[in-house]
DNA sequence: CCTCTCTAGGTACAGCGTACGTAGAAGCGC
DNA sequence: GCGCTTCTACGTACGCTGTACCTAGAGAGG
């Protein structure tokens, strides 16, 4: 962080060039969402907090999937007009944004590591599974975007304590947190679209076998001949989980 | 409303099962573009081909981004009525399983395995991060969906092929090839954001400076200020993706 | 007190995916 | 050859989306 500037206050730049004109003074507000005040002190106080229209929102998700959050149906589910939630979120995005950090919400941190890196890592990684399965549409959200709200933030220093006692560096153990989430949201992931559609689902074993049996692609023939029934799910993921921290605390350079 | 029935077409489902009537047999088309024959035989010769229009669609989306990609917009480039589309493709959806498909078709894979496990799937990593920086657009769609066109396969059954000689099974191989493809992916995917904005990108680093020094994030604080200059990406990927394949390659039951 | 800034919300627009219907071309059975 | 059937092409129209813009009015600061 090389020249540390809170400086919260105007700065409307004033000098060079054009005096800015008389009275419309947007003087470029922030895009990331976080970085504007929840509240301004001035005019009448909001109706309506970050968190309520979040939780409406994660409220139509659950219920009836991402694609039927649209702002007129949170404005509604608020008792607003569609408009009005303009005030509180200056794109659509950025409801997109209070979404994922309110669910980020639900992880319950111990107030200091065991110790044990691997157990407080795969701690870690089944509340992150166990909030994907309760928000279907949350995996898809992860994966799309960063979004570094202050649950994500709360998130990330409790990594690094976890993972304090490996001795890796900060970048290493910041590499490490995006890999294992992403392994998790993309496991998540399938776990859904698996779920979702037995018709899909019946398609594709037929679309498989077909190909298959057409010759044109032997090894996967092979490996689909040999498939066992399928694996439990939550086993699978702990075995691949496994590998993957195990990849994460591995001294780095072993070719 | 399951009681009002415009219903202008006949169909009266007549009595019980039915022995399908006469004329209306739309016997359940599959719901995977790839179980529907391109071309059945019957009638004019269509105008187009699904190449051609995978090949419509990512011209549109590596010039002006995935957003741009509209049935519309597909069937100007094509220079066919908006609604002559559907007849190739029954759903958005579908366009866009064609245009990853296509996509897919840029993979050269080599004639065999070269018996160096570790290079080949390297090859295969770094084509796949070349094809993702040349169609940014693409690695949010392999993120958000599985897949599995003509190509697709080609690809797996390649993967399989070439992960033969590590003594691992049909579905550990499966899981090892998603596991790649899902860091590719996600590292290709951050790379695009973090290129994406400058404004985003200061603003985020005020943020996270702000974060840290609020004394609320230890941990983070730590990292940030410990953190050496940006690395370099396609070493970074390198040292991540040796991590991976590591993780891959293990041996099962490690702990 | 006035004034200035904020919030609430309506109206309106361009663009989206796509249901539906019509017109005509091309292959198949006779 | 004929005719039936099935396909392609495409215009129109509907409901929905995100959001730009505008009008009122509430409440704090001077």
């Amino acid at each position: 962080m090389p020249s540390s500037k809170p400086t919260p206050s105007s700065t409307p730049a004033p000098g060079g060039s054009a005096p800015a004109s008389s009275k419309p003074t947007p003087p470029e507000a922030p895009e990331v969402i976080w970085l504007r005040p929840e509240r301004t002190g001035r005019g009448p106080r909001p109706a309506h907090s970050r968190d309520s229209i979040a939780a409406a929102a994660i409220g139509i998700a659950d219920a009836e999937g991402l694609d039927a959050v649209s702002m007129r149906r949170v404005a509604a589910a608020l008792g607003a007009g569609t408009m009005s939630l303009y005030n509180y979120v200056p794109k659509k995005e950025h409801l997109l944004d209070l979404m994922l950090d309110a669910a980020t919400a639900e992880y319950r941190f111990p107030s200091a590591p065991s110790g044990d890196v691997r157990a407080d890592l795969a701690d870690l990684a089944h509340q992150q599974l166990g909030i994907f399965r309760r928000h279907p549409w949350l995996p898809a959200l992860v994966l799309a975007r960063p979004g570094i709200g202050p649950n994500a933030l709360r998130y990330t220093d409790h990594f690094l304590a976890v993972t304090a006692p490996t001795g890796l560096g900060g970048s290493d153990r910041m590499e490490a947190m995006a890999l294992i989430n992403g392994f998790i949201a993309q496991f998540a992931q399938f776990e859904r679209t698996a779920a979702a559609g037995a018709k899909w689902q019946s398609e594709l074993v037929g679309y498989l076998g077909r190909a298959a049996a057409s010759g044109e692609f032997p090894h996967l023939a092979q490996a689909f001949a040999a498939a066992g029934p399928p694996a439990d799910p939550d086993r699978a993921f702990d075995r691949t989980l496994d590998r993957v921290i195990s990849a994460v605390l591995m001294p780095a350079g072993d070719s």
